[in-house]
DNA sequence: GTGATAATTGGAATAATTCCAAGTCGCAGT
DNA sequence: ACTGCGACTTGGAATTATTCCAATTATCAC
């Protein structure tokens, strides 16, 4: 998928919901893309800053939430500390390396899924499940763990 | 388990530590065991104050902390706010009814945690899962979700 | 009992996020 | 093009959750 695709891609969810796109909102975005290692609000604003000087910090922060009321980038929450921010849509869980403080995805079989909502007592009727797993990832730092790739 | 032999419990793991038994650490951990709703740290302070009318928020936190370190009580977090606190040990998933705010634990099968370790691609290696379900539980009120029951 | 060590306390400090009021931008209708 | 209105951005203040710290207090070993 281009850049410009990813574009499109965001004004349509955009407009879809009743909202502008702006630069603030696309360049946001853009590097939430660029580099999929699930940065904080701060790493983002760092980042966006280099294209966008004067963005505001409050401003990622408004960008971040459309993002994820347009449902194109994922909010994660592992333990205490600050928010961070996923544009992987594919069904995936976390894994967390505690060694490395890094976090991979990992891509879920369907039947994964399905068998975790059999578990659910009669009643509960889950809208959306999230896994994460903590450990640690022996391997090469350059692991190509499946469900970050797009392209 | 008798309220006496809860607190035998947490001596011993406490002592395995190398800590001490305290007054604050007993209060707080049958604070939790007493009202096993996930109870935010402030809501903790509130429920131990009626008892040690003088303990301090600080101390509450600390207690809590030590808890988690001594395996008795879990820390969860869902989404951005303060951190929640579990005393079931069982391993178990949690579901957060987005209509009431209340989170109910699921007793996870055995079969599931190999399952889940299974997607992990080669190198990946986990010490704990982590599940929340996010959704509406529709029966009653008064639901008897499998896993907060040690009695 | 006495001293060493661990635990508690209150308040200050920090971190993450939200709130708010003012200013700016962009489109719709003329 | 011009104007107005609502959406968006901005900086700073406010809030929330948590941690830090220095001083006191309690507890255990001897």
């Amino acid at each position: 998928m281009t850049a410009s695709e990813n574009s499109e891609a965001l004004s349509q969810r955009l407009a879809d919901s009743g909202l502008r796109s702006t630069p603030q909102r696309e360049v946001v975005y853009t590097v939430l893309l660029k580099k999929r290692d699930h940065p904080t609000a701060d790493e983002v604003y760092a980042r966006v800053k280099s294209e966008l000087p004067t963005i505001s910090l409050a401003t990622v922060y408004n960008c971040l939430e459309t993002l994820v009321q347009c449902d194109l980038v994922r909010a994660v929450n592992f333990e205490r500390g600050p928010t961070r921010y996923c544009p992987n849509l594919r069904p995936h869980a976390h894994f967390h390396d505690e060694s490395t403080g890094r976090t991979h995805d990992i891509d879920l079989p369907p039947t994964v899924l399905t068998e975790l909502n059999r578990i659910l007592p009669q009643g509960f009727d889950a809208k959306s499940i999230e896994i994460t797993f903590r450990g640690q990832a022996k391997e090469s730092s350059e692991h190509r763990a499946a469900g970050s790739g797009h392209s």
